[in-house]
DNA sequence: CGTGGCGTTGAGGTCTTTCAACGAGAGTGG
DNA sequence: CCACTCTCGTTGAAAGACCTCAACGCCACG
């Protein structure tokens, strides 16, 4: 198949198989299908192979023949979509514990690349649908993360259709803002949970290209945007890759409805 | 399931339940859910009810509690969403066979609006999840179809994100195109079936302002450039609700991609 | 035959894009 | 350690695609 690339090098943990080697798979895949139950882990586990990518890698390319379902485990990814003369359009990014590669047509929808170094946990195809079969929890799963993706999606049609560039920008640091505040609450078990005071500093891992790309844009618009919600007190740009919101109520308030 | 067509006097059939009065229910079921398998679809028959809507009425709206799902089996409907200020995203349009409803969150995710008028079987959402539980085949086809309309978003995302006004009518009246012939395919078992000759006649029920809200322009913008695309001798529009292709692959072409 | 809704067409305005220049930071090599 | 270069982000000025405002025509309806 196909699964591009990766260029691999990646230190320890390449594969894993259920072996108790992988933690980082072990952990995911339970925060991803805990719906199967713990005692039925080691099913899944040893279903999937670890994919390590660095940044920029494809993990695959939209078009080719979809021979594999992913769970993120670690990094960010971006899924496109692009036109015969290069516009593109990012259709999402993805955090450790998102599904990714599920598709009923002839091949991938999109094509997935890293933003960040990702590792992923890799299901063939025919094995995953097997698995569906087999753990009814799971397909409920699935089927109850294609829907809220599909609300999603929908959501960002409003954005593109009909936001303007600062509205699209709000938008959309809300809701990375919440993404990263979930994520860290569910990670707090068992990560670092570095404690209470995580604050509202928002990681932008992507580059203005990507961002702008998923908002209908130019990196230009965002670029002046930004300085503009940055002028007006709404957040702070510590660094090229981050965001403080400064001002929910008020970016809430910039984001429209 | 299909057939687009709209306009259609209705006849009878107000509610069903399995009872054998409302055939309309029993054929668009089965369409819809043939997966279920014949024996079993006076099961599925009995947990829906026949409901009317004129055009312009809404069958459910945004924010409201869900607690319906429904398969539409005549008519169009669309599918919207507001910013608090009257914008309006029209996220999709549905005809005979689609399903909608299914919402995951804490109410449904947009208003369902009757475009022509309709008919539509509903079904209370616990039963109709009791009903995912006693039949995997139906829980599969909902997958499937909402795995669909996923990829359908996506493709929307990238129209709305980045393609011009010029290729967003094309791609629009391609795709209306397309699903109006596989809707005359799969009802040529059951329907009318008019014969081969149906030709390239796409139906647009739907106003201007919907088709605007739909790609993101203004009722002027989308006046404009479909008498452009006429001019240019793509199509033709012969009535306000009806188009013809004259030259798909220029259309195509049109569409960008 | 007046009225209102809807679609079309025109003219001017604006938000975003395009084109262009500049600056900061990372990696490389002398 | 410092030029050099390349990528990426920011900022400015001009251009353009689409929007807004407005008028008009058509048709259904009462």
């Amino acid at each position: 198949m196909a699964v591009v690339a990766m260029a691999e090098a990646a230190p320890a943990v390449a594969r894993c198989g259920g072996r108790p080697g992988c933690e980082t798979c072990e952990v995911r895949i339970l925060a991803a299908c805990r719906a199967v139950g713990a005692e039925n882990l080691a099913r899944l586990a040893a279903a999937a192979t670890c994919r390590r990518a660095e940044a920029g890698r494809a993990l695959f390319e939209e078009g080719e023949p979809a021979e594999a379902v992913y769970t993120l485990t670690e990094g960010m990814l971006k899924l496109y979509k692009l036109l015969s003369d290069g516009r593109r359009q990012v259709v999402g990014f993805l955090l450790p514990g998102d599904f990714l590669g599920l598709a009923f047509g002839r091949g991938y929808a999109y094509t997935a690349e890293a933003v960040t170094p990702v590792v992923a946990c890799r299901f063939a195809r025919t094995r995953f649908m097997g698995l569906l079969e087999e753990f009814p929890a799971l397909e409920k799963e699935v089927l109850t993360r294609t829907s809220t993706d599909l609300a999603a999606a929908q959501d960002q049609m409003l954005l593109l259709g009909r936001k303007t560039a600062r509205e699209r920008l709000a938008s959309f640091l809300l809701r990375l803002a919440a993404r990263e505040r979930r994520a860290a609450a569910a990670a707090g078990c068992g990560a670092a949970a570095a404690g209470a005071g995580v604050a509202d500093v928002v990681g932008l891992p992507m580059g203005r290209a990507d961002i702008a790309d998923h908002l209908g844009l130019t990196i230009e618009t965002v670029s002046r945007t930004l300085t503009s919600l940055r002028k007006e007190g709404l957040i702070e740009l510590p660094a090229v890759h981050e965001v403080v919101v400064r001002n929910p109520a008020g970016l809430a308030r910039a984001a429209g409805r």
